[in-house]
DNA sequence: GCTGGAATATAACGGTGTTATATATTAGAA
DNA sequence: TTCTAATATATAACACCGTTATATTCCAGC
């Protein structure tokens, strides 16, 4: 029985390992069936059997990359509230930089046709979750009665976090990847996105009194 | 010869009008070549012969996606510099809920496999140019050195304008999609995403002092 | 009317996700 | 230990995809 679970969870494992390798080096494209199976040691049918086939796979890897986005709001103890934000955005940039297979994943720029299970789901409305939690602990005490409970307040924040520096993130791939100058400054615009949102994101905490 | 170039412009306008509608309607699964050739009456080497391929459909269909986000920049004339922004605002996101597919296309969320054109490359560094021209004409005068120059200072309120709002409608497509209200108060967590966005819209038009 | 270039139609290529079918493996009961 | 049934696997095949080779048709110009 234990030998047999072993063998039943070495393929999966090595299944799991093939994908998020070849994701790795080479995104959506490179995690074809066949692919996966050759490397990983198995029939195209293991990975029916196995991970009800492709949707399970990116399943797999959606999850690991709603883990490496909960990761990303862990800061370190002790510093003030906006030293821990901008650690953890600068954490979160370079999540979009180095998982960038991941992160397109996440939302949606691999594969048009994927749609997470209820199992993905539930796993990102829990790193939502998270993210309202640990954002809202950054702000100072509200007064004003016009700025809703403070729940309201602390979603509103939380939202506006992650929609910049998504944006952001998201205009690097698509828009600003030919203008940011990260590397060289012979582009158009000459200036450096990380420090752009690093920016934005001290001024949006300004607005809501953070320092 | 007219009769000639107008059967060749028939067949081209065909082909691109039964691409933009099966997109409209069913996105980018729905426009593989055989189903355009099918729907514009001509052959699979049709669209080969008149546009490329498949690359040539999707940049067609880019260049709509940014002339609409172009369009979404034009607001009345008369207005207060913030009442200009909200207008842009509201048109760009009823953009992205009306334009789905061209909106996801821009993005990269339609088909990982495609690579702009450098000619729809050009058109989108205009659709920046265009935003960066518009949005710096709301901002005040500026004083404070720190704040660098004012067209440094121009392209990266540009840029968060559009970091926020790209930012929304992306986590409105795949992770607030699923806890948006719109329609419904029956959901987890009930507010509107759109309000939501218009606020932080607000707080960073105060935060660069326009009203 | 003929010729050559352009456009088109069709079938085929190599890839994809998925699975039907045949075969191999293995656990459990007798 | 043997047999049976369930599970897992390997292979080939299906239908779809993007793309194009090849044959055929159309048409402009001489």
């Amino acid at each position: 029985m234990i030998e047999r679970n072993s063998k039943s969870e070495l393929a999966q494992n090595n299944i799991l390992k093939a994908a998020s390798d070849l994701f790795l080096s080479g995104g959506v494209k490179a995690i074809s069936a066949r692919a996966i199976a050759q490397k990983a040691g198995v029939s195209t049918m293991g990975i029916y059997s196995h991970f009800n086939g492709k949707q399970g796979i990116l399943d797999a890897l959606y999850i690991e990359g709603f883990e490496l986005v909960s990761q990303a709001m862990n800061v370190d103890a002790g510093l003030t509230p906006l030293a821990s934000l901008m650690q953890a955005t600068d954490q979160y940039l370079s999540l979009g930089e180095n998982y960038e297979a991941h992160y397109r994943l996440i939302f949606g720029e691999a594969d048009s046709g994927y749609e997470p299970s209820a199992e993905a789901k539930a796993i990102r409305l829990e790193s939502f979750g998270k993210l309202v939690a640990v954002t809202s602990t950054l702000l100072p005490a509200s007064g004003a009665e016009t700025e809703g409970s403070s729940d309201e307040r602390g979603r509103q924040f939380a939202l506006e976090i992650w929609a910049l520096l998504h944006g952001f993130v998201s205009l690097k791939h698509h828009t600003l990847g030919a203008i940011s100058n990260d590397d060289s400054p012979a582009k158009p615009y000459h200036w450096n996105w990380k420090d752009s949102a690093r920016a934005a994101i001290r001024r949006l905490a300004a607005s809501y009194r953070i320092d």
